[in-house]
DNA sequence: CTCTTATGTAACCATTATGGTTGCCTTAAA
DNA sequence: TTTAAGGCAACCATAATGGTTACATAAGAG
């Protein structure tokens, strides 16, 4: 991951639209959910919105509702629309190409990388929104 | 991970001293193979020696070299050693506890967080310095 | 119709992380 | 005793991040 927070933030947005799921939810309640700006969150929800993840209603009684049923939604989706493509700290990587180790250490790197991320990624498919938002109830019973 | 070039450098004077492996070799020149200030190389190999992976050798004559075989040496043994604790972009995340939401999402976060980071980390415990040293070889054919 | 509420987006700012650089002290071989 | 190395603190420039304001647009409420 980043070190951003993205997708944490992200997910708070998913889990709380999947919490009111069916009513049209303003950039404003989850403002204050996640206790942040507005326009922070309808940043990401533009995000989430290209993903087709989100549905968006403009104008009054507007706001942003899940555009899927929260079981068709796993947990790589959601970073997956809203994370950068990960440079793996290779970004500022420019090793001196006349060293035979820095000629070719760069593509194995890529290659380790690629797999590790793999391996995250694994993990994150293997979720979906809707054992976020159950565990969202079981950890707090008497929550509608 | 997490977007600073710390595992990345490391790799890659772990690589190059795999390469001399039995020399000691002075921070000067493996910045010239990362092409990088030596201090910044210095500074991650204090994190490399503290691990016990490389051992430093001062005054003239002085430099680097690898504690132990580079078969012994896991990627995950570097990445624990110069990687940051991973707060996954929840550093700055501090949902508002009065929503059923914000209170119990937090937690729930942290756990697919811990999750997505065991499965990149057994990718990573999965490689040696050793594999890396000998892909070194491999894609570049020919050279010593 | 027109008001009000909401999204969409650009622009700007403060904070922080990162890496590069200099400088100086210490250590140990030559 | 001179010289070549690491150890480390301090500082700076740059970039990313998130927060904020501002404003244009859209659409339902009345």
């Amino acid at each position: 991951m980043t070190g951003n927070s993205r997708f944490a933030v992200s997910l708070h947005i998913l889990a709380y639209l999947a919490y009111r799921y069916g009513a049209s939810v303003p950039s404003a309640e989850i403002a204050a959910s996640v206790d942040t700006n507005p326009v922070v969150i309808r940043r990401l929800l533009s995000a989430l919105v290209k993903a087709r993840l989100v549905k968006a209603q403009k104008g009054a009684s507007g706001g942003f509702s899940l555009a899927t049923a929260p079981e068709s939604v796993s947990l790589l989706d959601v970073y997956r629309a809203v994370e950068p493509q990960p440079d793996n700290g290779l970004r500022n990587f420019s090793p001196n190409h006349k060293c035979p180790v820095g000629a070719k250490i760069e593509s194995i790197l890529q290659a380790i990388f690629l797999k590790a991320q793999a391996g995250m990624e694994a993990e994150l498919a293997d979720v979906t929104l809707a054992q976020v938002h159950s565990q969202l109830h079981s950890v707090c019973p008497g929550k509608k």
